[in-house]
DNA sequence: CTATGGACCTGAATGC
DNA sequence: TGCATTCAGGTCCATA
């Protein structure tokens, strides 16, 4: 379910309304992608100081270190005043004086993990190789340019892959190349500088008007206040294998790349 | 070092 | 209707 810009809409619905709130008690339910790193009963007590996002995480300063969650492929965040009992899928809670932050995410890829700063394990491991955020002042095209020259894997996948740029997931990669005219299987670092500025400002294009979308809704995203995103129905290329092209009416084609799905148009997207 | 496939887990959709 | 197979928005880890 969620890419940067459905993380970063979530980020917003709930961020200013658990500022200042002391945590009361925290619950975790089924095991998560890795385990809390602190007891659940030692996060009570602590403040939120503010809530910051880095590539796919959530990261909530607290006064004594920071809560990094992630919601991996299934993952939602709510944040109520009068959180009803857990449901099958609510794995993690912090019941603050604020409100209750609850993470539903029924198939478990996601985390809830305390570290003692963002300069020590677990954080400085997660972190720590992540590529530069794509609606930064550090995301430049020229550095672009020199990241994907030092790869030789497709595009596509490096783009997945994050540690050149971060938050571009399954679906905005396909459609930032089809915005950009670029084949999803082209090595990377055979990108002009011409190509990758067509690629940069792609990314940034698509990302930026998700987030004022309010996020995909591929399946069903909402974010913490409850709302559903409407990226859905923008998606130029992905989900519609077979479909035609919007630009120039072709059949779209799917294709598998390291086990996912791509899809493009085999005449807007040649090289 | 880079690149690739498997792994984690549940549920919905599809096929026989 | 029932059961097996495929697929799903992420990313770490072992292996080549």
């Amino acid at each position: 379910m969620p890419e940067l810009p459905e993380v970063e809409v979530t980020r917003r619905s709930f961020a200013q309304r658990i500022q200042g709130a002391r945590i009361l008690h925290a619950r975790a339910g089924l095991p998560l992608r890795w385990p809390l790193g602190r007891g659940a009963e030692q996060l009570a007590g602590l403040t939120v100081l503010r809530v910051d996002r880095r590539g796919k995480y959530l990261l909530l300063q607290l006064d004594d270190g920071v809560l990094l969650v992630h919601l991996g492929m299934s993952g939602s965040l709510s944040f109520r005043a009068d959180a009803p009992p857990p449901g099958r899928h609510d794995h993690f809670d912090l019941v603050t004086t604020q409100g209750t932050l609850r993470l539903n995410d029924p198939r478990r890829f996601g985390a809830v993990l305390w570290s003692a700063s963002l300069q020590v394990d677990p954080a400085r491991k997660l972190l720590g190789s992540l590529g530069v955020e794509p609606l930064g002042d550090a995301f430049d095209p020229a550095a672009f340019h020199a990241g994907l020259k030092a790869r030789r894997a497709p595009i596509k996948q490096v783009l997945l892959a994050g540690d050149v740029v971060v938050g571009v997931g399954n679906i905005y990669a396909s459609e930032a190349l089809f915005l950009a005219g670029i084949r999803p299987t082209t090595r990377a670092d055979r990108l002009s500088r011409a190509r990758a500025d067509r690629l940069h400002a792609a990314i940034r294009q698509v990302l930026m008007r998700a987030v004022e979308r309010g996020g995909s809704t591929l399946r069903n995203f909402s974010s913490a206040a409850g709302e559903s995103g409407h990226f859905q129905a923008e998606a130029a290329v992905y989900g519609r294998a077979g479909q035609p092209c919007l630009r120039c009416a072709t059949p779209l084609r799917q294709i598998r790349q390291g086990q996912r799905s791509t899809f493009f148009c085999p005449m807007c997207q040649r090289a």
